[in-house]
DNA sequence: CATTACTTCGAACGTTCATTCTAACTCTTC
DNA sequence: GAAGAGTTAGAATGAACGTTCGAAGTAATG
Protein backbone atom coordinates (compact mmCIF):
# COMPACT_ATOMS: atom_id res chain seq x y z
CA UNK A 1 0.00 0.00 0.00
CA UNK A 2 3.06 2.29 0.87
CA UNK A 3 4.41 1.62 -2.78
CA UNK A 4 1.00 1.77 -4.28
CA UNK A 5 0.78 5.37 -2.72
CA UNK A 6 3.78 6.80 -3.62
CA UNK A 7 2.84 5.81 -7.30
CA UNK A 8 -0.22 7.11 -6.86
CA UNK A 9 1.49 10.57 -5.72
CA UNK A 10 -1.40 10.09 -2.59
CA UNK A 11 -0.76 9.25 0.77
CA UNK A 12 -1.96 5.28 2.01
CA UNK A 13 -4.80 6.58 3.67
CA UNK A 14 -6.27 8.53 1.29
CA UNK A 15 -6.64 5.35 -1.57
CA UNK A 16 -9.30 4.03 1.37
CA UNK A 17 -11.65 6.98 -0.29
CA UNK A 18 -10.52 5.12 -4.13
CA UNK A 19 -10.75 1.67 -2.64
CA UNK A 20 -12.57 -0.47 0.23
CA UNK A 21 -9.77 -2.22 0.69
CA UNK A 22 -5.94 -3.32 -1.06
CA UNK A 23 -7.66 -6.76 -2.23
CA UNK A 24 -10.30 -4.16 -4.00
CA UNK A 25 -8.07 -3.33 -5.93
CA UNK A 26 -6.32 -6.00 -6.89
CA UNK A 27 -9.60 -7.28 -7.85
CA UNK A 28 -10.31 -4.07 -10.45
CA UNK A 29 -6.80 -4.76 -11.45
CA UNK A 30 -7.83 -8.43 -12.41
CA UNK A 31 -11.29 -6.69 -13.47
CA UNK A 32 -9.62 -5.11 -16.21
CA UNK A 33 -7.30 -7.01 -17.60
CA UNK A 34 -9.66 -9.50 -17.79
CA UNK A 35 -11.77 -7.16 -19.98
CA UNK A 36 -9.36 -6.28 -22.17
CA UNK A 37 -8.48 -9.55 -23.26
CA UNK A 38 -12.00 -9.85 -23.51
CA UNK A 39 -12.17 -6.87 -25.93
CA UNK A 40 -8.52 -8.59 -28.02
CA UNK A 41 -11.14 -12.00 -28.25
CA UNK A 42 -14.26 -9.85 -29.52
CA UNK A 43 -11.97 -8.58 -32.70
CA UNK A 44 -12.09 -12.10 -34.10
CA UNK A 45 -15.81 -12.20 -34.58
CA UNK A 46 -15.76 -9.51 -36.90
CA UNK A 47 -13.31 -11.32 -39.34
CA UNK A 48 -15.02 -13.46 -42.47
CA UNK A 49 -14.64 -17.27 -42.18
CA UNK A 50 -12.42 -17.54 -45.00
CA UNK A 51 -10.34 -15.45 -43.63
CA UNK A 52 -9.99 -16.55 -40.05
CA UNK A 53 -7.59 -19.12 -40.70
CA UNK A 54 -4.82 -17.05 -41.92
CA UNK A 55 -5.76 -13.97 -39.10
CA UNK A 56 -4.74 -16.40 -36.73
CA UNK A 57 -1.55 -17.54 -37.69
CA UNK A 58 -0.54 -13.93 -38.36
CA UNK A 59 -1.57 -12.62 -35.25
CA UNK A 60 0.29 -15.14 -33.39
CA UNK A 61 3.39 -12.56 -33.19
CA UNK A 62 1.32 -10.19 -31.86
CA UNK A 63 -0.01 -12.51 -29.16
CA UNK A 64 3.78 -13.68 -28.36
CA UNK A 65 4.57 -10.03 -28.09
CA UNK A 66 2.11 -9.34 -26.05
CA UNK A 67 2.73 -12.16 -23.60
CA UNK A 68 6.23 -12.04 -23.26
CA UNK A 69 5.92 -8.00 -22.79
CA UNK A 70 7.99 -7.48 -19.26
CA UNK A 71 4.62 -5.60 -17.50
CA UNK A 72 1.95 -7.97 -19.74
CA UNK A 73 3.91 -10.89 -18.28
CA UNK A 74 4.90 -9.76 -14.81
CA UNK A 75 1.03 -9.17 -14.39
CA UNK A 76 -0.17 -12.14 -15.66
CA UNK A 77 2.04 -14.21 -13.52
CA UNK A 78 1.17 -11.86 -10.63
CA UNK A 79 -2.74 -12.34 -11.14
CA UNK A 80 -2.14 -16.41 -11.35
CA UNK A 81 -0.21 -16.11 -7.88
CA UNK A 82 -2.51 -14.27 -6.44
CA UNK A 83 -5.27 -16.16 -7.72
CA UNK A 84 -3.90 -19.47 -5.83
CA UNK A 85 -4.23 -17.70 -2.34
CA UNK A 86 -7.55 -15.31 -3.09
CA UNK A 87 -10.71 -17.36 -4.21
CA UNK A 88 -12.74 -14.37 -5.10
CA UNK A 89 -9.65 -14.06 -7.97
CA UNK A 90 -9.50 -17.31 -8.81
CA UNK A 91 -13.85 -17.18 -9.30
CA UNK A 92 -13.02 -14.10 -11.78
CA UNK A 93 -10.20 -15.79 -13.71
CA UNK A 94 -12.45 -18.93 -13.48
CA UNK A 95 -15.47 -17.22 -14.65
CA UNK A 96 -14.02 -15.10 -17.39
CA UNK A 97 -12.05 -17.84 -18.75
CA UNK A 98 -15.37 -20.21 -19.13
CA UNK A 99 -16.41 -17.07 -21.41
CA UNK A 100 -13.33 -16.22 -23.54
CA UNK A 101 -13.32 -20.33 -23.73
CA UNK A 102 -16.56 -20.79 -25.70
CA UNK A 103 -16.49 -17.54 -27.66
CA UNK A 104 -13.38 -18.75 -29.39
CA UNK A 105 -14.63 -22.31 -29.48
CA UNK A 106 -17.91 -21.12 -31.01
CA UNK A 107 -15.64 -19.14 -33.44
CA UNK A 108 -13.71 -22.45 -34.35
CA UNK A 109 -17.10 -24.24 -34.89
CA UNK A 110 -18.83 -22.16 -36.87
CA UNK A 111 -16.22 -20.35 -38.69
CA UNK A 112 -13.84 -22.85 -39.46
CA UNK A 113 -16.02 -25.86 -39.01
CA UNK A 114 -14.05 -27.21 -36.77
CA UNK A 115 -15.02 -30.40 -33.99
CA UNK A 116 -13.76 -31.07 -30.66
CA UNK A 117 -13.19 -27.03 -30.78
CA UNK A 118 -12.57 -26.95 -26.81
CA UNK A 119 -10.20 -29.45 -27.01
CA UNK A 120 -8.30 -26.66 -29.86
CA UNK A 121 -9.28 -24.08 -27.56
CA UNK A 122 -7.37 -25.80 -24.13
CA UNK A 123 -4.33 -26.14 -26.02
CA UNK A 124 -4.06 -22.46 -27.67
CA UNK A 125 -4.81 -20.92 -24.35
CA UNK A 126 -2.23 -23.34 -22.83
CA UNK A 127 0.25 -21.74 -25.23
CA UNK A 128 -0.28 -18.22 -25.04
CA UNK A 129 -0.75 -18.38 -21.22
CA UNK A 130 2.29 -20.17 -20.89
CA UNK A 131 4.47 -17.62 -22.31
CA UNK A 132 4.80 -15.96 -19.17
CA UNK A 133 6.74 -18.45 -17.49
CA UNK A 134 8.74 -18.62 -20.55
CA UNK A 135 10.26 -15.34 -20.46
CA UNK A 136 10.29 -15.37 -16.96
CA UNK A 137 12.77 -18.56 -17.37
CA UNK A 138 14.82 -17.60 -20.25
CA UNK A 139 14.77 -13.89 -20.89
CA UNK A 140 16.41 -13.63 -23.69
CA UNK A 141 13.90 -15.76 -25.62
CA UNK A 142 14.17 -15.29 -29.39
CA UNK A 143 10.63 -14.35 -30.07
CA UNK A 144 10.89 -14.46 -33.95
CA UNK A 145 12.33 -18.15 -33.43
CA UNK A 146 9.10 -19.48 -30.92
CA UNK A 147 6.54 -17.54 -33.35
CA UNK A 148 7.91 -19.52 -36.55
CA UNK A 149 7.08 -22.83 -34.67
CA UNK A 150 3.58 -21.49 -33.39
CA UNK A 151 2.36 -20.64 -36.59
CA UNK A 152 3.16 -23.91 -37.63
CA UNK A 153 1.42 -25.17 -34.38
CA UNK A 154 -1.68 -23.15 -34.98
CA UNK A 155 -1.83 -24.18 -38.04
CA UNK A 156 -1.86 -27.80 -37.21
CA UNK A 157 -4.19 -27.25 -34.50
CA UNK A 158 -6.51 -25.70 -36.50
CA UNK A 159 -6.72 -28.39 -39.15
CA UNK A 160 -9.40 -30.86 -38.99
CA UNK B 1 7.35 -20.32 9.17
CA UNK B 2 4.51 -21.20 11.71
CA UNK B 3 2.60 -23.26 9.17
CA UNK B 4 5.93 -25.01 7.74
CA UNK B 5 6.53 -25.76 11.71
CA UNK B 6 3.14 -27.38 11.97
CA UNK B 7 3.85 -29.80 9.11
CA UNK B 8 6.82 -30.93 10.05
CA UNK B 9 6.31 -31.65 13.58
CA UNK B 10 8.45 -29.19 15.53
CA UNK B 11 9.02 -25.82 16.47
CA UNK B 12 9.42 -22.75 14.43
CA UNK B 13 12.57 -22.02 16.19
CA UNK B 14 13.79 -25.30 15.44
CA UNK B 15 13.66 -24.93 11.82
CA UNK B 16 16.26 -23.01 11.94
CA UNK B 17 18.73 -25.17 13.13
CA UNK B 18 18.43 -27.06 9.54
CA UNK B 19 17.98 -23.41 7.30
CA UNK B 20 19.82 -20.34 7.45
CA UNK B 21 16.43 -18.92 6.72
CA UNK B 22 13.32 -19.21 4.72
CA UNK B 23 14.82 -18.03 1.91
CA UNK B 24 17.20 -21.09 2.36
CA UNK B 25 14.03 -23.59 2.72
CA UNK B 26 12.49 -22.15 -0.51
CA UNK B 27 15.74 -22.22 -2.73
CA UNK B 28 16.13 -25.99 -1.07
CA UNK B 29 12.72 -26.82 -2.58
CA UNK B 30 13.62 -24.93 -5.88
CA UNK B 31 16.60 -27.34 -6.22
CA UNK B 32 15.09 -30.05 -5.28
CA UNK B 33 11.84 -29.88 -8.16
CA UNK B 34 14.85 -29.05 -10.97
CA UNK B 35 16.77 -31.96 -10.22
CA UNK B 36 13.76 -34.02 -10.27
CA UNK B 37 12.74 -32.44 -13.85
CA UNK B 38 16.59 -32.44 -14.84
CA UNK B 39 16.55 -36.16 -14.05
CA UNK B 40 13.02 -36.61 -16.16
CA UNK B 41 14.80 -35.33 -19.18
CA UNK B 42 17.84 -37.33 -18.73
CA UNK B 43 15.47 -39.82 -19.52
CA UNK B 44 14.85 -39.61 -22.82
CA UNK B 45 18.96 -39.77 -23.71
CA UNK B 46 18.73 -43.54 -23.60
CA UNK B 47 16.04 -43.56 -25.77
CA UNK B 48 17.31 -45.14 -29.41
CA UNK B 49 16.69 -42.31 -31.92
CA UNK B 50 14.31 -43.68 -34.47
CA UNK B 51 11.80 -43.95 -31.05
CA UNK B 52 12.53 -41.13 -30.01
CA UNK B 53 9.56 -38.99 -31.72
CA UNK B 54 7.36 -41.84 -31.17
CA UNK B 55 8.31 -41.81 -27.18
CA UNK B 56 7.92 -37.75 -27.07
CA UNK B 57 4.20 -38.22 -29.07
CA UNK B 58 3.22 -40.81 -26.37
CA UNK B 59 5.04 -38.92 -22.88
CA UNK B 60 2.60 -35.90 -23.85
CA UNK B 61 -0.23 -37.94 -21.36
CA UNK B 62 2.32 -38.19 -18.59
CA UNK B 63 3.68 -34.36 -18.91
CA UNK B 64 -0.35 -33.09 -19.41
CA UNK B 65 -0.90 -35.50 -15.89
CA UNK B 66 2.02 -34.28 -14.20
CA UNK B 67 1.69 -30.68 -15.29
CA UNK B 68 -1.47 -30.61 -14.01
CA UNK B 69 -1.06 -32.16 -10.90
CA UNK B 70 -2.96 -30.44 -8.14
CA UNK B 71 0.49 -30.15 -6.13
CA UNK B 72 2.53 -29.85 -9.06
CA UNK B 73 1.01 -26.89 -10.93
CA UNK B 74 0.25 -24.97 -7.73
CA UNK B 75 4.26 -25.44 -6.44
CA UNK B 76 5.29 -24.57 -10.03
CA UNK B 77 3.21 -21.53 -10.16
CA UNK B 78 4.37 -20.78 -6.68
CA UNK B 79 7.78 -20.63 -8.09
CA UNK B 80 7.52 -19.01 -10.73
CA UNK B 81 5.86 -15.99 -8.44
CA UNK B 82 8.68 -15.80 -6.19
CA UNK B 83 10.89 -15.82 -8.63
CA UNK B 84 9.84 -12.59 -9.98
CA UNK B 85 10.51 -11.20 -6.27
CA UNK B 86 13.23 -13.06 -5.56
CA UNK B 87 16.38 -12.50 -7.39
CA UNK B 88 18.45 -15.55 -6.27
CA UNK B 89 15.36 -17.64 -7.16
CA UNK B 90 15.13 -16.39 -10.71
CA UNK B 91 18.76 -17.16 -11.13
CA UNK B 92 18.13 -20.84 -10.19
CA UNK B 93 15.46 -20.97 -12.29
CA UNK B 94 17.19 -20.02 -15.19
CA UNK B 95 20.45 -21.77 -15.04
CA UNK B 96 18.50 -24.70 -14.94
CA UNK B 97 16.20 -23.38 -18.12
CA UNK B 98 19.26 -23.31 -19.74
CA UNK B 99 20.49 -26.32 -18.71
CA UNK B 100 17.70 -28.03 -19.96
CA UNK B 101 17.19 -26.02 -23.09
CA UNK B 102 20.56 -27.40 -24.39
CA UNK B 103 20.11 -30.51 -23.32
CA UNK B 104 16.73 -31.10 -25.62
CA UNK B 105 17.67 -29.27 -28.28
CA UNK B 106 20.92 -31.25 -28.82
CA UNK B 107 18.44 -34.43 -28.63
CA UNK B 108 16.21 -32.97 -31.14
CA UNK B 109 19.43 -31.95 -33.20
CA UNK B 110 21.16 -35.39 -33.03
CA UNK B 111 18.33 -37.90 -32.57
CA UNK B 112 15.83 -36.22 -34.70
CA UNK B 113 18.43 -34.58 -37.16
CA UNK B 114 16.19 -30.75 -36.89
CA UNK B 115 17.37 -27.66 -37.87
CA UNK B 116 16.11 -24.57 -35.23
CA UNK B 117 15.87 -27.33 -32.50
CA UNK B 118 16.28 -24.39 -30.16
CA UNK B 119 12.82 -22.92 -31.70
CA UNK B 120 11.43 -25.85 -31.47
CA UNK B 121 12.45 -26.44 -27.72
CA UNK B 122 11.09 -23.64 -27.06
CA UNK B 123 7.44 -23.82 -27.75
CA UNK B 124 7.45 -27.22 -26.09
CA UNK B 125 8.62 -25.64 -22.94
CA UNK B 126 5.86 -23.13 -23.19
CA UNK B 127 2.89 -25.64 -23.70
CA UNK B 128 3.91 -27.80 -20.41
CA UNK B 129 5.23 -24.72 -18.45
CA UNK B 130 1.41 -23.00 -19.44
CA UNK B 131 -0.25 -26.36 -18.07
CA UNK B 132 0.43 -25.00 -14.10
CA UNK B 133 -1.73 -21.59 -15.30
CA UNK B 134 -4.27 -23.33 -17.85
CA UNK B 135 -5.39 -25.59 -14.78
CA UNK B 136 -5.57 -22.88 -12.59
CA UNK B 137 -8.31 -21.22 -14.72
CA UNK B 138 -9.86 -23.91 -15.53
CA UNK B 139 -10.04 -26.90 -13.40
CA UNK B 140 -12.35 -28.71 -15.36
CA UNK B 141 -10.09 -28.97 -18.16
CA UNK B 142 -10.21 -31.78 -20.54
CA UNK B 143 -7.01 -33.51 -20.26
CA UNK B 144 -7.25 -36.24 -22.74
CA UNK B 145 -9.19 -34.23 -25.50
CA UNK B 146 -5.94 -31.46 -24.54
CA UNK B 147 -3.42 -34.24 -24.79
CA UNK B 148 -4.79 -35.55 -28.16
CA UNK B 149 -4.52 -32.08 -29.79
CA UNK B 150 -0.73 -31.58 -27.67
CA UNK B 151 0.07 -34.66 -29.60
CA UNK B 152 -0.83 -33.57 -32.95
CA UNK B 153 0.90 -29.93 -32.12
CA UNK B 154 4.14 -32.38 -31.18
CA UNK B 155 4.10 -34.00 -34.34
CA UNK B 156 3.62 -30.90 -36.38
CA UNK B 157 6.87 -29.03 -34.29
CA UNK B 158 9.28 -32.03 -34.85
CA UNK B 159 8.78 -32.23 -38.28
CA UNK B 160 11.05 -30.55 -40.66
C1' DC C 1 -17.86 36.08 5.56
C1' DA C 2 -19.49 31.88 7.75
C1' DT C 3 -20.84 27.34 7.47
C1' DT C 4 -20.75 23.01 5.64
C1' DA C 5 -19.04 19.29 2.96
C1' DC C 6 -15.38 17.17 0.89
C1' DT C 7 -10.46 16.05 0.42
C1' DT C 8 -6.02 14.81 1.99
C1' DC C 9 -2.57 13.73 5.15
C1' DG C 10 0.20 11.12 8.18
C1' DA C 11 0.56 9.29 12.63
C1' DA C 12 -1.15 5.43 15.30
C1' DC C 13 -2.97 0.79 15.72
C1' DG C 14 -3.21 -4.02 15.64
C1' DT C 15 -1.69 -7.95 13.43
C1' DT C 16 1.30 -11.00 11.16
C1' DC C 17 5.64 -12.73 10.34
C1' DA C 18 10.56 -14.24 10.22
C1' DT C 19 14.04 -14.58 13.32
C1' DT C 20 16.57 -14.75 17.84
C1' DC C 21 17.51 -16.25 22.32
C1' DT C 22 17.36 -18.48 26.61
C1' DA C 23 16.24 -22.25 29.13
C1' DA C 24 15.02 -26.95 29.45
C1' DC C 25 15.61 -31.49 27.94
C1' DT C 26 18.04 -35.73 26.04
C1' DC C 27 21.53 -38.40 24.85
C1' DT C 28 26.42 -39.72 24.92
C1' DT C 29 30.83 -40.38 27.17
C1' DC C 30 33.89 -41.00 30.84
C1' DG D 1 26.04 -40.51 37.76
C1' DA D 2 28.28 -36.21 36.34
C1' DA D 3 29.69 -33.36 32.48
C1' DG D 4 29.12 -31.82 28.17
C1' DA D 5 27.32 -31.65 23.53
C1' DG D 6 23.57 -31.57 20.83
C1' DT D 7 18.50 -30.90 20.46
C1' DT D 8 14.02 -28.83 21.15
C1' DA D 9 10.62 -25.64 22.66
C1' DG D 10 8.45 -21.43 23.03
C1' DA D 11 8.41 -16.82 24.46
C1' DA D 12 10.41 -12.36 23.00
C1' DT D 13 11.77 -9.15 19.37
C1' DG D 14 11.52 -6.07 15.85
C1' DA D 15 10.13 -5.05 11.38
C1' DA D 16 6.56 -4.82 7.81
C1' DC D 17 2.07 -4.34 6.54
C1' DG D 18 -2.95 -3.16 5.86
C1' DT D 19 -6.07 -0.33 7.89
C1' DT D 20 -8.19 3.38 10.80
C1' DC D 21 -8.80 7.86 12.54
C1' DG D 22 -8.65 12.61 13.86
C1' DA D 23 -7.10 16.81 12.32
C1' DA D 24 -5.83 20.06 8.87
C1' DG D 25 -6.69 21.92 4.51
C1' DT D 26 -9.65 23.23 0.50
C1' DA D 27 -13.71 24.15 -2.03
C1' DA D 28 -18.62 25.11 -2.39
C1' DT D 29 -22.84 27.35 -0.74
C1' DG D 30 -25.72 30.65 1.56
Amino acid sequence: MARIAELAHMSAGHIYHYFESKDAIIAAIVARECAMQAEGFANFEAIPSEELLQALVEKAGEGVEMNTDPFQSVLNLEIAAEAQRNPAIAEMLRAHDTKVRSIFAALLTTKLGLKDAEGRVELLFTIFGGLPIRILRNPGLDRDSLTAFLRKAIRSVLRD
